[in-house]
DNA sequence: AACGAAGTCAACCGCTAATTT
DNA sequence: GAAATTAGCGGTTGACTTCGT
């Protein structure tokens, strides 16, 4: 289907750590000619790179309001929350963190916290199934899981949702920051005792 | 001080989904 | 409707840093 590399030559393309020329480039191109069509702004930019790259280096550093480092408890908990829930699904739990990107989370769960979850972990109980990953399967049923995605989905195509549970609506919090994980928390603790025990 | 192991994280890869032609 | 192109995602890699001996 899709070609494996948008690039047709790849003889020259730069690889490797982004240098802050590279990044200023980028940043001023976008700046003027917006983020889209990422082979075009690799080329136009001036940049040997692919338009992957250039996508990624954009969504991951450049782009305004991102936040670097830094992740506070309360992120932290989120993070571990909304992994319960929603599982390796790091764009769509990144997109509950303002700032942050999936990249980041992704990284910082499997560096710190999935240690951490698994030293914490109570022994598995008898009766639950032998599941061995930290993956919400364990916690939520499959069912629980494929409603969110459904629901997710048909919001999407449809534009409405029916009456089941929407992630994105249920979550979307694009403008409210400092509210936003307070209120999350809150939620959360409000939910444990139906989900998470 | 030197060296290997372990940890971290930016960047790449392969794939699918969405959009455009 | 089909093919081509572009966007986006999650997994993986590898360079660099930190830690332990």
């Amino acid at each position: 289907m899709a070609p494996k590399n948008e690039e047709p030559t790849k003889k020259f393309v730069n690889r490797g750590a982004w240098t802050a020329e590279e990044d200023q480039r980028l940043a001023q191109y976008i700046e003027i000619h917006g983020a889209k069509k990422w082979k075009l702004v690799a080329a136009k930019a001036g940049l040997n790179r692919c338009g992957k790259s250039c996508r990624l280096r954009w969504l991951n550093y450049l782009r305004p309001n991102i936040k670097r480092g830094n992740i506070s408890d309360q992120e932290e908990d989120l993070i571990l929350r909304l992994h319960k829930l929603l599982g390796n699904r790091w764009s769509l739990i990144a997109g509950r963190l303002p700032g942050r990107t999936d990249n980041e989370i992704k990284n910082y769960w499997n560096s710190h916290l999935s240690k951490k979850i698994n030293q914490t972990k109570p022994k598995p109980q008898p009766s639950e199934s032998s599941t061995t990953t930290d993956e919400p399967k364990s916690e939520k049923s499959w069912e629980e899981i494929d409603q969110l995605e459904v629901s997710e989905k048909s919001n999407k195509e449809v534009g409405e949702s029916d009456t089941s549970f929407n992630v994105d609506d249920f979550f979307d919090f694009s403008s409210e920051e400092s509210f936003t994980l307070e209120w999350m928390n809150k939620f959360f603790e409000l939910d444990e005792g139906l989900y998470f025990q």
